[in-house]
DNA sequence: TAATCTAGGTGGTAATAACCACATGACCAC
DNA sequence: GTGGTCATGTGGTTATTACCACCTAGATTA
């Protein structure tokens, strides 16, 4: 990880520094709760404007690792709010995040004509009468953590194959590396429900037992749909975390 | 709504630009899905520079208003996407944005010692052994939608009373107005359960009915926590909404 | 006709300069 | 002591200028 700015590199100066921060917070080189060097000795320590500074400070303060104080400083938040706000996972990442080996058992996979509430959740136009349906029990430390049905529009002539999936683990690094799509932004929503004998039979619970569904539709850096995905969790062994802000 | 920018104003022009924006949005006078003016053209309109424009830009892009495409222009979001990044909301303010009435029914209110879940949530110190516990049915539209049970810690020799709670009708307009703490920042978790007796009589639902349990640590301005609040909602009338984000 | 180029538009990044608002601690007057 | 004042350091806001990266449409060319 190198520690100073390279004008040359592709990726934005601000980046860059967001990224070398970020570091020095990981390594406790700047302790919780204790102020970074203010703005105008970054300036000098990097040898980059305070412009580019405080970009690079608004955006770690958006994923919750500083915090400022008008007239005090910039100070290291504690671990406990250094997760990002609402940070758009895949159910893989998801695991990882928790500690967890993250697993799959594919059920289903194959095209199907869009469901209405399907249909309604993508914006699929009327003309649109195949899409691709995923159906995996997901794992997590080799224990069902959760059943997901997942919905894809893929590029023309494009598709996933049961292979691929199990190769790449993860539709998230698929979409990424094969089809140059990034999943950017994502409305999510929460509710309960109880599970049916099928559901309860593959998550290896009683029938009836409460469930948390989260159904969340995925959009990409084109601010189009990519996919629509159901997941019923076990109510006994996940919880979501959110971080919420305000003005 | 003042159409154009006051550089005496108390708030910075940036903001004032924001409102001045989703206003317009709101107004219909720029469409969906349509481009607003370019930022340079923004700059003449409205007589302030392209720093502050852009910052301005940047609020609405963040509260889901706006997005940008690069080389293309900045375009209004569509009407589902306006809701904002994970805001941070009171319950009150969550059932206005339902389109429903908040409503409450105070059922106890007065000092406990803070139970042990509560002490470490709130990350109380050993000295403190009374916190201010109010329990209370929160209605929307005049029916149960949840059972609210939430602590705070105030000001040295300050507290609230069950008259003040009835007039104000929301604890976040206390806690602003009275004592001027803002409610800056939230963690939350989300998971399942089921009612018991005593919850489902309340509810007006069947014991054993499924529940989202929310359980919630609100921090202040000055990144000092101001509550815990535990509402359990009834499963068939509430639906929790997420927008997330990535990168 | 179809592929290519190019000018001019858009947002993205960056440096520089200035001043404002808030917090703090040293100092002074009472 | 107590309280006010003020210098100084911090982040917050704003203007100006410049150039880069990307997109689009119209002109150009094969």
């Amino acid at each position: 990880m190198p520690e100073t700015i390279d004008p040359n590199d592709f990726l934005p100066r601000y980046y860059q520094l967001a990224n070398i921060l970020r570091e020095r917070i990981a390594n406790g080189d700047f302790g919780a709760l204790q102020p970074i060097p203010a703005e105008r000795q970054l300036e000098e320590l990097y040898s980059v404007s305070r412009t580019t500074i405080r970009q690079a400070i608004d955006l770690l303060v958006r994923q919750g690792f500083l915090y400022r104080e008008h007239g005090r400083g910039t100070f290291v938040s504690p671990q406990k709010l250094q997760k990002g706000v609402s940070e758009l996972t895949s159910f893989s990442e998801d695991m990882k995040q928790r500690g967890l080996v993250p697993g799959q058992k594919i059920l289903q996979i194959g095209y199907v004509p869009p469901p209405a509430n399907v249909r309604s959740r993508m914006e699929l136009p009327e003309s649109c009468d195949q899409v691709l349906r995923i159906e995996r029990l997901r794992l997590g430390d080799d224990i069902p953590m959760g059943l997901q049905t997942s919905y894809y529009v893929l590029p023309e002539g494009q598709t996933i194959s049961r292979e691929e999936l199990e190769e790449y683990g993860s539709t998230y690094r698929i979409l990424q590396e094969k089809f140059h799509l990034i999943p950017t932004e994502a409305d999510e929503t929460l509710e309960v429900t109880l599970a049916t004998p099928q559901e309860a039979a593959l998550l290896q619970i009683k029938s009836g037992s409460p469930l948390l569904l989260s159904e969340r539709t995925t959009y990409s850096q084109y601010r189009r749909v990519i996919e629509f995905v159901k997941i019923v969790y076990r109510g006994d062994r996940y919880r979501y975390y959110a971080k919420l802000t305000r003005g």
